[in-house]
DNA sequence: AACTTCACG
DNA sequence: GACGTACGTGAAGTTC
């Protein structure tokens, strides 16, 4: 088909493409003979998401990518220093280039480029004909140089942010339309491509400028007129400097192309040419989903063969087929299997239940794993799919009872001399001890993973297997289905359930033989065995136990806030003048930003207004101009914590007791926080309120049982303490020896205030000094949090920079650490990978201030991990029971006559946590409470 | 499912 | 001249 009229062009910036591509992934290589290949992969991902997005009702009839050919163009004859300042483009992306063209073909899209012209000038001379065929053209791109393109049927697209580029994104860029674009460029420069334009003139100026002369060559025929001395002579000067730069951004729409619009016209990928193209760049998931789609057989994966990688399965692993796996329906076919067991030492094992709440779920089966290759799965609480006639369903046939069964397994399981491997094991531990087992020794694949592979990659069972069996799981959706017709594990028919439960124990000892050795090759072993396995038990214990809520209490706090949200909701209405959703940030916005006129509304990405509590706290404030609005911010202030109360906690809480034991169960993941935290799921008891008066009282609600009473023990300060321990930093680890308030001694220190002239505004600004250090300290993140100018801001920091000179040292050293070895470690040797750290653009940023903060908040939580896996045996006899851990407390239930003893007991055990393997030098501080409730002992 | 907001250390 | 930043989490509600 002819271009013409009806037709729409797809332009894709290919350079944009490949840069993005290269800096948003790691520097992946091809597993068979290490060529660097993430470039390409990132590339080949945003093709295909590319195709799959552009099918919709405005698809396009024709579609090109355009790339930039050589480095040398008709604009280095104009400027020899034109992107002169560019790096050199990086080592392993250059063998990378040529691959991207060859995927662009692969997937059958025109691939063009053209020596001598960067790939914006074919760019403008595609559009150019296109617009003058008549048809509409869409550039996939964000980059600003194009945006002199736009309007009249071309618009531009940022497939990053899903957003359009017209005519009036535009203008809110350059403050001037499309067709002035260049003008405003050509005044401002560009640092990037080193485009000289006017010293002294940014975009804002240069906009400024045009709207009130017309156009540049008005502007500097008449830049004498100008008023301001600094502006005038810049134009002045520097005129021919400034033509010369609008001849560079000035985009040539008439490049000498040898090919046609119709060449363009979109073809249908050839799926053969594909898949051997994404198969031999060795990208399995995205060759499995290209094969996927088009319904045909992916080629046979390549051999790989010269590889030291350990990730390469052992060699003489068999494949993994479910179709392989036995199930056990009898006790002599179980007993045939836990001999095997006994004689190899070791056993993967899963169970399979009813639900993910580990304290409502029914054992289903438990699948067994001794072998690679060789597992069974034995169903043990199966029913018919089908409900029977009284609502009832029918145990299924030839199935174990599960007494029997358990019993057979018990002494297995509890065999100190058979090591039970599992993913998860914290999660079958507890269906086992409900079924009074208590599964030990054990290992566990996913704090393996953790412990070798934390900030890399998460560690499910579904990542893991792919990742380190290139393999893809069953997915459990297959068997349950998803959503409102899910339905649970029992009702899945047996032979389908034993191919997936029993692949689950067969990836796992996989999983188990891969990492074993290679934790020694990483250095972890240690932190794997003093660190995440001992956990287990002591986590599982501690939800089992669950903590007391008073749900009457919670529940007569939920009645009174309602009552209370209404009222304000009430009066919200009438300030606004319209009755509107308080909870909906896009309604508050559009009321205040635009119905009630308030300045200074500030769109985020999406394009809505952000009204965050820092943003209406602004608006409070302006009583004098606006006093609607400031009323009106005020009430949806209040009304939004009562809102987050209600629905997060007092509501929220009381669903989560538990019918049988009247306890509030939380979960715990060890390997969810990239920093060795822990973090608590099922309800989040990580988070309940404690800093508004109003919030603190829910822990009122969180109370011990007859005849005892909650005690809480918590580190003080101890982010500091290790800061000033790896850092060492003597004023303050002398301070902290002394036992002085840190943060007036901080403040003491850098704004010459003797302690007893000490303010606690003054204190404050040391504290959160000390704070930001801790999380890698920025000018700007300080002014904000205290509310300064950023000026005032980074002097405190160069001061105390000045007053602690190990801190900047300690903050080089592990930014330089973290490039060298892309991972940081704490004072256990806990690793904490940041592959980011070497990234450009603002991610660099990012991982470095997590960098930074890693080995402190780790340490911190590593000593708190120790402290509690001592802590059963260091309490042992004393009728106590440890409920739950927020990061630097732990929190007990404990009888009234033994609480002094407990805490002594407890404190011994925290504050001498780290010791033996790490003498700090600084002493740990514990400070306790007790009481009825949380509330109180806190 | 993504985004925004807000609770904690 | 402009941009975009404090670290680590989980949950609820709205919007698409």
């Amino acid at each position: 088909m002819a271009f013409g009229k009806g037709c729409h062009l797809h332009l894709i910036d290919g350079s944009a493409f490949i840069f993005r591509a290269y800096h948003a992934l790691p520097p992946l290589t091809r597993k068979s003979d290490g060529l660097p290949i993430g470039a390409v992969a990132g590339f080949c991902n945003m093709l295909w998401k590319y195709i799959e997005d552009a099918k919709g009702s405005d698809a396009p009839t024709h579609a090109a990518v355009i790339f930039d050919k050589g480095s040398h163009t008709f604009r280095n004859d104009m400027y020899d220093k034109y992107k002169a300042n560019r790096d050199e483009m990086p080592q392993d992306l250059r063998p990378q280039m040529p691959l991207t063209r060859e995927a662009t073909r692969a997937f059958n899209i025109a691939c063009e480029e053209l020596e001598g012209y960067e790939a914006d000038d074919i760019i403008a001379t595609l559009a150019r004909q296109a617009r003058e065929a008549g048809g509409r053209v869409t550039i996939i791109s964000s980059d600003k140089d194009l945006m002199q393109l736009v309007g009249g049927g071309v618009e531009m697209f940022d497939a990053m942010k899903n957003r359009a580029i017209g005519v009036e994104e535009v203008e809110a860029k350059f403050g001037v339309g499309p067709d002035r674009v260049v003008d405003v460029q050509a005044l401002a420069g560009d640092s990037v491509d080193n485009i000289p334009g006017a010293p002294g003139i940014g975009v804002k100026t240069a906009a400024l400028l045009i709207n009130e002369y017309g156009d540049l060559e008005t502007l500097l025929a008449r830049a004498s007129e100008i008023k301001q001395p600094k502006r005038r002579e810049s134009l002045v000067d520097n005129a021919d400097q400034i033509r010369l730069s609008k001849q560079l951004v000035t985009l040539d729409p008439q490049t000498p192309i040898t090919f046609t619009l119709d060449d363009l016209e979109i073809r249908e990928p050839l799926v053969e040419t594909l898949l051997d193209f994404l198969n031999r760049m060795e990208f399995r998931t995205l060759t499995r989903r290209v094969a996927e789609k088009f319904n045909a057989e992916p080629p046979p994966a390549i051999e790989i063969t010269a590889s030291t990688d350990a990730a390469t399965p052992a060699q003489d692993a068999p494949p993994i087929t479910p179709e392989s796996y036995v199930c056990i329906r009898d006790a002599k076919t179980l007993e045939k299997w836990l001999d095997q067991a006994r004689a190899r030492g070791w056993v993967a094992v899963d169970t399979e239940t009813t639900s993910l709440d580990e304290m409502q779920a029914d054992l289903v089966g438990v699948s067994l794993c001794i072998k690679a290759g060789q597992a069974a799965y034995i169903p043990l609480g199966h029913s018919m799919g089908e409900d029977d006639l009284f609502g009832g369903t029918a145990r299924a046939e030839g199935q174990m009872d599960m007494d029997a069964a358990l019993a057979l397994l018990k002494p297995v399981l509890e065999d100190d001399s058979i090591l039970k491997i599992g993913q998860n094991m914290k999660y079958d531990f507890k269906i086992f001890a409900r079924h009074g087992i208590r599964v030990a020794p054990i290992d566990d694949t996913m704090l393996m993973s953790y412990a070798m592979f934390s900030g890399l990659h998460n560690h499910g069972m579904d990542a893991l297997s792919d990742r380190y069996l290139n393999h893809q799981p069953i997915p459990i959706k297959d068997l349950i289905g998803s959503g409102k017709s899910q339905i649970t594990f029992d009702k899945v028919a047996i032979d389908t359930a034993t191919r997936y439960a029993a692949e689950d124990a067969d990836i796992t000892l996989r999983l188990w033989q891969q990492f074993k050795p290679r934790l020694h090759r990483e250095q972890v072993t240690t932190v794997f065995e003093t660190l995440e396995r001992p956990m287990v038990p002591v986590l599982a214990d501690m939800e089992m136990a669950g903590v007391k809520v008073d749900a009457q209490v919670l529940s007569r706090m939920s009645n009174a806030f309602a009552q209370k949200m209404a009222g304000l909701e009430d009066e919200i209405a009438q300030i606004a003048g319209t009755p509107f959703n308080v909870g909906s940030p896009k309604q508050l916005g559009e009321i205040l930003f635009e119905k009630m006129g308030v300045e200074g509304g500030k769109k985020g990405k999406t394009g809505a207004y952000g009204t965050g509590a820092d943003v209406l706290e602004d608006v409070t404030t302006l009583e004098d101009v606006n006093p609607q609005a400031a009323k009106l911010a005020a009430r949806v202030l209040d009304w939004r914590q009562i809102a987050k109360l209600k629905s997060t906690y007092t509501d929220a809480l009381q669903t989560h007791v538990n019918p049988e034991t009247g306890r509030v169960h939380t979960s715990y993941s060890i390997a969810g926080a990239n920093t060795g935290r822990l973090a608590s799921t099922d309800p989040n008891l990580q988070n309940i309120p404690v800093r508004s008066e109003e919030g603190r009282r829910i822990r009122e609600a969180f109370v011990a049982g007859p005849g005892m009473k909650i005690v809480s023990l918590d580190y003080s300060q101890i982010e500091l303490r290790i800061l000033a321990h790896v850092a060492d930093l003597p004023e303050m680890k002398q301070a902290f020896k002394e036992g002085l308030d840190i943060h007036a001694m901080t403040a003491s220190e850098m704004f010459d205030v003797p302690l007893d002239q000490m303010t606690s505004d003054i204190r404050r600004k040391a504290k959160a000094i000390n704070f930001g250090v801790i999380y890698g300290i920025s000018g700007f993140g300080l002014a904000r949090n205290l509310r300064i100018p950023r000026a005032e801001a980074q002097g405190f920091i160069d001061r105390y920079f000045e007053r602690f000179p190990g801190i900047r040292q300690y903050m080089d050293d592990t930014v330089a650490f973290a490039k060298e070895h892309k991972f940081v470690q704490t004072l256990f040797g806990r690793k904490i990978h940041t592959p980011e750290i070497t990234s450009k653009g603002p991610s660099a940023g990012f991982a470095k201030r997590a960098a930074i903060n890693a080995p402190i908040q780790g340490a911190a939580a590593d000593i708190i991990r120790r402290a509690m896996i001592r802590m059963p045996a260091a309490i042992a006899g004393l009728p106590a029971t440890m409920l739950l851990q927020v990061h630097d407390e732990l929190i007990f239930e404990v009888e009234n006559g033994a609480i002094d003893d407990l805490i002594a007991a407890a404190r011994a055990t925290m504050v001498g946590a780290a010791e033996p393997v790490m003498k700090l030098s600084v002493p740990l501080v514990v400070d306790a409470g007790q009481g009825a409730s949380w509330a109180e002992a806190h």
